[in-house]
DNA sequence: ACCATGAATACCTTTTCTGCATCAATCGAT
DNA sequence: ATCGATTGATGCAGAAAAGGTATTCATGGT
């Protein structure tokens, strides 16, 4: 059977046209070399190397097979080194998910950072909702996540990476736009713009706890998924909302921002599973700290 | 060092993620198996299998490694075919040169002949001055020609392919346009366009001996290299030409054809080295023949 | 806790490879 | 034309590697 050690023989003899010297090189003595280049002629029926007992010189598959033996060996060696840079972490995929709310805050300054440091690591980034993210994590769909905080969860890692308050989000031209502390009696009458419940139960959680905390009662007006969505419906006037501080520096415009009194926190966290294996994994999560930012 | 056999080995293994299975497989017992895998992972510096007595899955690295080392071993095997293919004739490349006077009489027969019998052997046709053809075939740089006819050359087999005769070219208002053979005496004042003596001795000198024969001297008005321009030439009435009948096929505007008396005739030939090992090279000069349709 | 399964290890046999010595063929010089 | 130098091929013995059988070790399911 044709091996590897035959092609680099092979190729070394064909580049020097010299048994003797290619042996030298080879760090072999010249017969093995001989007879190694003749198992493989034997084994491939093909007279690669046409030799009298003076002269070496190449026929046409020898040519031939020269050009494609370099390539095997080259692709060979590429191989080892890739396999040894997947496991070091500086190549391979990495998917990530992530929650819409991450987008703007905690997600870009880690992704970035680890582009940089990690620039041959193919970083699938997929937008899912925050109810579904764990369950993807968990069937190993995802190798890691930044969703809101909680509680452990049996097999996975869970960091904490951001805490952010939630901030008013009203119409420029509505009273309490740009205004200090809001008191969730202030507010307690407006028609509400939220995230429904299923889809980002902390965020639904922090908004309640806000209101409940002043006795009031949320006016829930409209439900809708994006939270681009919901900037957008509050600057066309057709409500208010709370939403994470990090809206804000969108600068969108019609829609202006205020602080809440005791504002309420949500938590982004870093999620993966603990016998993850993929190498590049800990590139990624040792970088949880850049989400304060 | 790793080698094809640990390629091999490792693909079965990581295709079923059993080592006894893939052991039967590969018609080998579990154990060498098992240290083939280990060897190859121990020369990668990289675990590719992970593996508990009771389950084998791949890593990250193995995933990658096992992408490419099929690449690898794909390669291979296409290597080793293909240089079994060159040996037989049925890839490679061969060139080919030949004079302007086979482009429309022997060589194109010869050349769809051949490439619907090796269409995968790349077919390099090269134009060349019969002067300089008989030079890069023993330079080795041409693996065959057409070419005029001539006596022996050492380390050359040159064979015959069709004789044609010369005929007179004219232009279509000339008075023996279309007429029939033509004795040298008739055109002797006429003015001559022909190929220049250096580029197609043999040319030359068949038309030498048709004036010869009839003691008549030719009056060249005009030398050129091309045969199509000579034609040109004379469809603008600029002279009279004596050009192989395969010219006459063309069907030049403003050009007019007569046969000669006692005309001569000129020869192709094919030639190539005795010593050409290029397994195409008698595919090629086998279909000689075809030179005579 | 035990049993079945599957990979690793121990040990031996067989095969293959290497190196040394030598042979054979070719080319150049005399 | 002959001789010597060069270079690839061959014969043989020792070394290295691969394979096979028997067995052990680890793990997951009952």
């Amino acid at each position: 059977m044709v091996d590897i050690r035959q092609l680099r023989y092979f190729i070394t003899v064909a580049e020097t046209l010299h048994f003797g010297r290619a042996a030298q090189i080879l760090h072999v003595s010249q017969p093995p070399l001989s007879r190694q280049v003749q198992a493989l002629e034997r084994d491939l029926g093909v007279t690669l190397i046409e030799r009298n007992s003076r002269h070496a010189r190449l026929t046409a598959s020898g040519e031939r097979f020269l050009d494609e033996a370099r390539g095997v060996v080259a692709a060979l060696d590429q191989a080892c080194r890739n396999a040894q840079l997947v496991a070091a972490g500086s190549l391979g995929e990495l998917r990530i998910g992530f929650m819409m709310h991450a987008a703007h805050s905690s997600l870009p300054p880690i992704v970035k950072r680890f582009m940089e440091e990690r620039p041959e690591v193919d970083l699938q980034l997929k937008e899912t909702l925050p109810s579904e993210i764990l369950d993807q994590v968990l069937r190993g769909d995802l190798d890691a996540a930044i969703t809101f905080g909680q509680g452990a969860v049996k097999g996975l890692a869970i960091e904490p990476i951001l805490r952010e308050p939630l901030i008013l989000a009203a119409p420029d031209d509505h009273p309490l736009a740009g205004r200090g502390p809001i008191t969730p009696a202030m507010i307690a009458e407006e028609g509400l713009i939220v995230t429904p419940r299923i889809v980002a139960p902390p965020l639904r959680a922090a908004i309640d706890s806000y209101f409940a905390a002043g006795q009031a009662v949320p006016r829930v007006r409209l439900e809708t998924q994006l939270q681009h969505t919901i900037i957008s419906l509050v600057a066309q006037g057709i409500g208010i909302a709370l939403v994470p501080h990090s809206m804000a520096r969108l600068g969108t415009r019609g829609v202006r921002f205020a602080s809440l009194d005791e504002a309420p926190e949500i938590e982004h966290a870093l999620v993966w599973r603990t016998d993850n294996r993929n190498p590049a994994l800990p590139f990624f999560t040792r970088l949880g700290g850049l989400g304060r930012a």
